[in-house]
Order: C-alpha cells, then sequence, then structure tokens
DNA sequence: TCCTCAGATCGACATACTTCGATGCGATGA
DNA sequence: TCATCGCATCGAAGTATGTCGATCTGAGGA
C-alpha cells in the first residue's frame, strides 16, 4: 500500500468516476423505528415551555412540583401547562403521583440521561 | 440535629399548612431565552426522517454525504430531503459544502455533544 | 453556446400543534 | 351533605409543520 499520503487533503473536485457520489459508509445508521421513537422523545422536549417545565421540576429535585408552582414561571395557563405535564409525562420524562390534593411531577431517574447517550458515543447520532 | 429520621418517607399526605404547596427549589432553573433555544435545538431533531439523516451522515463520518445518497434510505422526495436538511443546517448540526456539482453535508463536531451536555451533569435540565 | 444534471426554492395542501375558556371530576374541609 | 379547591379534559381557533410537484439555479460536459 505505499504512496497513500494526504489523501484527506486532496479531495476531488469532482466526484468518482461512476455511480457513486460519496464514499462508502463508515458504520450502521439507525433503523426507521428506532428513528421515530428518538424524534418523539425530541419532540417533547422541542417546546420551551416543555424544557423549562423539565428544568423547574428537576431543580425541586427531591419532592416534585406541584401544577400551582409551575403555571406562573412559565407564563402559560393552567390547561396549557396541564396539557405540556401530560406530554412529557406520555415522553417518559416526567412521573405524576398524587398526594392529598395536589399533583407532583418529578424527573423520572435517567430518562434525560438516556437521551443524552443517544447524542453521543458509539450510537447512532454519535461520532 | 438529632431526631431527624426517615424524613423521607413520612411524606404528609397533605400539603404543608398554608400557601406553599410543593418544597422549595433546590437549584435554579432555566431562564426562558435559554430554553426558547434549547427547544429550537431539540425541535430540529424531532422528525423521523431528519433523525435518520443525521444519522447516516454521521454514519458517513469523514468526506460527507451528498443528497442523492439520503434521498433513498429516508424514503422521501428529493424537495423534501433538501427541506429536513435546511433545518439542520441552520440549527448548527450540519455543515454543506459543494464539490463539483455534488453538495456534501457533514456533521458539525461537537453539536450533538453540546446538546447532549445540556441533559446532564449540572446544566438546567441534568440532575 | 446549449444541454444535462444535482439540488435548492416556491406554492399549495393536509395535518399536527399550541393555546385558551369552559367544564368535569375527585379529594378536602365545613 | 354541600361547597371549595386543584387540576385534568374538552372543544374551538389560529398557527406551524411536513410533504409533494413544478420550477429555478448553477456547475459540467458536448
Amino acid at each position: 500500500m505505499g504512496g497513500m499520503t494526504a489523501t484527506r487533503e486532496l479531495l476531488p473536485t469532482v466526484a468518482p468516476p461512476s455511480g457513486a457520489c460519496c464514499a462508502p459508509m463508515v458504520r450502521e445508521a439507525i433503523d426507521p423505528e428506532p428513528a421515530r421513537e428518538l424524534a418523539h422523545a425530541f419532540k417533547a422536549l422541542s417546546d420551551p415551555a416543555r424544557v423549562q417545565l423539565v428544568s423547574i421540576i428537576a431543580a425541586h429535585d427531591g419532592g416534585g412540583a406541584c401544577v400551582c408552582d409551575l403555571t406562573e414561571p412559565v407564563g402559560l395557563s393552567q390547561p396549557t401547562v396541564s396539557h405540556h405535564l401530560k406530554i412529557l409525562v406520555e415522553a417518559g420524562f416526567l412521573t405524576r403521583t398524587q398526594r392529598g390534593k395536589w399533583g407532583y411531577y418529578a424527573i423520572t431517574p435517567g430518562s434525560l440521561d438516556r437521551i443524552a447517550e443517544s447524542l453521543t458515543g458509539a450510537s447512532p447520532l454519535g461520532r
């Protein structure tokens, strides 16, 4: 294999002769179904209000936060906040528990780390 | 500090007497503006086709991938793929370079790690 | 110069999402 | 038992998003 020097610097100004226009893939890409699930998780975090809600609830740490403490910081109506919370619960980021007449929301342990891992290292999106 | 035993297990069945219904916050929550930016980044990854595109391009690693290699795996039309790529570029996840008559897309180094960090450790969403 | 090809942009359409006021429901307190 | 409180659900309205066919642009080759 002599003479393979500086191939990285000598990218051809035109593509390979025929057929392929790109270099072949180095690794396997994600399958459609996992892609769908991953996108669904990201969609749950794709609204500013929901990002704030997760942050506020994470800041409460131990006991969780009730809806009454979440409405005012995000500046939205109670039904809207309730709607966002439901989306976050269904996506697995939050858990809901009822104590007395208050409902408390808490971060599902590990849920954020799991989604973070999908973006790094040897996962389908990481490099 | 005697007698502070098992307070974690003895959560009251009703909330604190008056006013506050939750424990106070342990840390600072995210501000509205950073929340908006973070949500915007997540929104770029909130579509299955875009997750697949990022994965396929990441799998090409070195030289990047051209649009002709991206249309078929995601099963969408060329204008639609082009549309999704634009969103990913604007969100900072991809970079585009022209070589000959082909356009090549590559992952912006560190962009995925940066978003992953916002979900873990001492960041506003992590715990 | 003209033709061809890769791919970006445009316009249109259907669907999904965000938001709110009104209402329903279960738990507390009187 | 009845009134009140916390909050989930419902229905409606406006906006944003995903998708495609048609078209435009810019680079290469004849």
